[in-house]
DNA sequence: CTAGGCCTTGACACCGGCGTCAAGGCAAGG
DNA sequence: CCTTGCCTTGACGCCGGTGTCAAGGCCTAG
């Protein structure tokens, strides 16, 4: 299998293939044309990155998941270090549903203000003291 | 007030009043030597910026509660088109999240899923299927 | 032979809010 | 006069994942 199809089959494009096997996470074979000769096995990797940058893990944190794959799993969730990363991912997004949490709180308050002093008398843009 | 010590006061780098009044957002008046001149409702103004910016507004966002201020407005917050950015902001943050949420029951599951497999037999890093 | 479609490497562009360094002017105190 | 510490403008770097363009090689069909 050629780039242009792998990218085609994963719903991607060959620069950005390259770009994953440039950070060492997908391998690829070399044709005697120099052309980059992929197996199924690949695909699996390149859709399992994809799965994972969609879901917001950095390229480094999706390291482990890959060795986890090639080291035979069926899923490259199951190994030691993968927990690791999810574990942590998953502290990050409790940090940050927090946040985003009392974010809104403060929007609504703001908007609620905003809008009871909307219906005092000044409408206009400019609403001096 | 030169603008190290606005810096100073509004807890944030020379270099950052800069970029905002090059981005519109801050005013200075010029001394002989050339050097910024603030007055203390520019404090105000950069206060303001600090506090959007760090809420997760964008430059863009933030010139209409600046421009609120300037009209003479206690608070940014108040101006119809504030409030527009307001609401839109409250809507991005709501589905974000929803997008969070999601994500977090799909790591919990994943982890639940992994720690599961780790009971049984396999315990190192290779686990063959 | 040529046109077209695949492939190769290399390198710049993007976004956003700054940090940081360069090279220099101004002001004041010893 | 010299140092110190403020100020000025200008410009590059970062981060992360890709788009995109350049310049060129390979292969196939007409």
């Amino acid at each position: 299998m050629l780039i242009g199809e792998l990218a085609t089959r994963a719903g991607t494009s060959p620069r950005t293939l390259r770009y994953y096997e440039q950070q060492g996470l997908v391998r690829a074979g070399r044709d005697a044309n120099g052309y980059r000769q992929y197996d199924d096995a690949e695909l699996r990797v390149v859709r399992e990155i994809r799965s994972l940058l969609a879901a917001g893990f950095g390229i480094e944190d999706i390291r482990p998941f890959v060795a986890c794959l090639r080291a035979g799993n069926q899923s490259g969730h199951v190994c030691p270090d993968s927990v690791l990363v999810l574990r942590r991912k998953l502290a990050e997004v409790d940090g940050f549903l927090g946040q985003l949490t009392d974010l809104r709180q403060q929007l609504r308050a703001q908007l609620d203000e905003a809008v009871a002093l909307r219906e005092s008398p000044c409408r206009t843009q400019i609403c001096p003291p």
